[in-house]
DNA sequence: AATAACTTTGCAACTTGGTTGCATAAACTT
DNA sequence: AAGTTTATGCAACCAAGTTGCAAAGTTATT
């Protein structure tokens, strides 16, 4: 628990007891969450909590949102070293059988040529479909 | 209006009054607009039924919807012909200045190259920004 | 033209996700 | 240890989206 520590403190949060627990829900997650997945995974927890806590680990940069589409949205944990540039950004897949919110890492969001006088600040692409585990 | 029946009729939907002075209010416009704003452009108009009528017109084919992040889905008349098929879909852009969604028609969805095993159906893509009119 | 059958509209009411205010509890400062 | 800051928990609220049902309007059938 050490090492979630550092990824707080690191992030210049105060590792508090909750944060802890949110982080570690965060870690064994493969797939992106909600606010009300994250809390389904707690007995006794106040959304509000669970809701301020996500907020500051964005605004810190150890999680990102996305957008899904879905109408809730989802929260991952960046990369290492994401300072959340337009140049970190991944494509998000969002499987329409599973329902996962996945972040591909590996797939960078190809470049686009925008109409004159359209300046670029970031980009949000979510694919969807379905993915590997639901691919029959 | 003759000429919005048609739109309508060639959509498989009746013309009625509401779904032409929904339409009219579509064609106005240059940017997406949301249930709410739709319906603060009827003095007298109820939320239910616009958002019903939004429903049909979306379920035709004669507009589509953008999650444009900012909580509240935008809606968009399709070109002539559009099927809404992964091909005839394009880039939208929302200007972090003026709020406004705009339908980048002319700006086709970049490929993108997924890993082994998830299978696309559609995308969504919002590029976010300053749009042209709001560059200094 | 009258009745039946279906479609559209309007109202009320509800659900869910996200959010704020405020009081208490915990942590940090001196 | 007292005071200050920060985090947590509860209540309550707001906005977007949605459903059920009854009334109004349309279309079809005889």
């Amino acid at each position: 628990m050490k090492n979630n520590d550092d990824k707080l403190i690191s992030r210049n949060m105060k590792p508090t007891a909750m944060r802890e627990l949110v982080l570690n829900a965060l870690l064994e997650q493969n797939v992106a969450i909600s606010l009300s997945d994250l809390e389904k995974k707690f007995d006794k927890a106040d959304k509000v909590t669970l809701y301020r806590t996500l907020k500051t680990f964005e605004e810190n940069k150890l999680i990102h949102s996305i957008d899904d589409g879905t109408g809730s949205v989802k929260y991952a944990l960046c990369a290492e070293n994401c300072q959340c540039n337009p140049h970190d950004l991944h494509v998000h897949f969002f499987c329409i059988k599973c329902k996962h919110t996945y972040c591909l890492n590996d797939t960078p969001i190809p470049s686009v040529t925008l109409p004159l006088g359209f300046e670029i600040k970031t980009i949000n692409m979510v694919v969807k479909g379905t993915c590997a585990n639901c691919k029959e």
